[in-house]
DNA sequence: CCGGATCCGTAACGATACTG
DNA sequence: CAGTATCGTTACGGATCCGG
């Protein structure tokens, strides 16, 4: 039944690690695990595409290797569920790196075929978190977008970030993700953002700090194409 | 001809990110460039298995995306090289935060079945590189393994390596393979090692400075399978 | 010999139907 | 809802062939 999964066969570092990342929808399902234990339904939603037996197969193959525990919701929950392990929560680290690289990846516009889900931005601002610029501060910014709600922390020089909302924020943006995208990518001044009515909480100065300490653009090299 | 590419259809950083780096040879590809333009021939026998026609797929793909740029040899060199553009560069950071995640998964000794080939250990050298252990050191190691020749350069807290002698090293290391990964994982002394004549130039001292500054046991928490 | 292009069998994937 | 079973399609892997 299950078979050896494909590998690369070579004794090398980076080879041995895609033999257990690389295969399509793995990356993604981790993706969605690091904002906390999912329903199989829910990876299916936000994984659109994948095949019900190829992530069965796939988790399956995560929990040997590993990344994935089947878990069972504590209260009076019934169902079960998948989680990280502490070895799988560790590649928080490795998608921020890619997603770094991938920055200016982002800066063409969402296309009307591609799906979108609010909480992969919380990813996408935390890789461009700089913590040169968040010496001293100890703040929580709330954000809602597209009526999912997500927070990021910075706190002794460290950036962390949760669906849901956050412990006394002192910033609350709410928009559609079409303006959130224009304010991660630096492309609004704050004091417009304010006169859009975008900012709940908090003030210019708030915001202006925001956007120097999670900045994109200082990656965006765009990738020259032909 | 050449079709669309299959992407995972999502507005997120991630799955943009994947859709360029994500298809299976391509990253391993990447980690061959990184040492410098390949010509066709070099790449398809550091990958043994992939298929010609994929990898000419590849390589077009990659060039498409602005990872990769069809070169010509400078002096008196006919031959077509491929090399990767200033952006493919930058992925080096990329394949060490992936390699780092997984080293544990090197602590398996290396199949019969496997392929191997010492320059592929550099990257993983690199990625083991600890900044703390580097301070005002400025040295250059050389490292001789099955007939592969790589030096690794730390110069104001950073780590660098290439193939090739390198420049006044005050530690020169010879030995085959399987030798080297147990001076890299911290399973030989350095004592032993000299007794084992590993060592051509530099002292115990040395040499231990180099397993503190690069030291791959700190990521060692085994992915505990079932 | 090198750099591919072409062809073909096999394995992986994607969509849907089906079951406990 | 959580998968398993089935099946058509695509991607991959290996071999062969050909121009430079």
């Amino acid at each position: 039944m299950s078979n050896e999964p494909r590998s690369y066969n070579q004794y090398c570092p980076l080879a041995r690690t895609l033999d257990v990342l690389g295969e399509r929808w793995t990356l993604l399902i981790v993706r969605e695990l690091l904002s906390g234990p999912k329903r199989f339904k829910d990876l299916k939603d936000a994984l659109i595409g994948v095949g019900t037996n190829l992530l069965s197969n796939r988790l399956k193959e995560m929990e040997r290797n590993g990344l994935v525990a089947r878990g069972k919701l504590p209260p009076p929950g019934v169902a079960a569920v998948y989680e990280l392990t502490e070895h799988g929560r560790k590649l928080d680290e490795t998608l921020l790196a890619l997603i770094r690289w991938g920055t200016p990846l982002l800066a063409e516009p969402k296309k009307p075929s591609e799906y979108f889900m609010p909480h992969w931005l919380l990813h996408g601002m935390l890789s461009a978190f700089r913590p040169e610029q968040a010496a001293g501060v100890s703040e929580t910014y709330e954000f809602h977008v597209d009526h999912e709600v997500f927070h990021l922390r910075v706190h002794a020089g460290q950036a962390s970030g949760d669906m849901g909302k956050g412990h006394e924020s002192c910033l609350i943006w709410e928009s559609d993700s079409e303006s959130f995208m224009t304010l991660a990518f630096n492309l609004i001044r704050p004091e417009e953002a304010i006169a859009r009515g975008y900012l709940k909480r908090g003030d210019a100065e708030t915001l202006a700090r925001v956007l120097r300490t999670f900045d994109p653009t200082c990656a965006l090299v765009p990738p020259a194409r032909n």
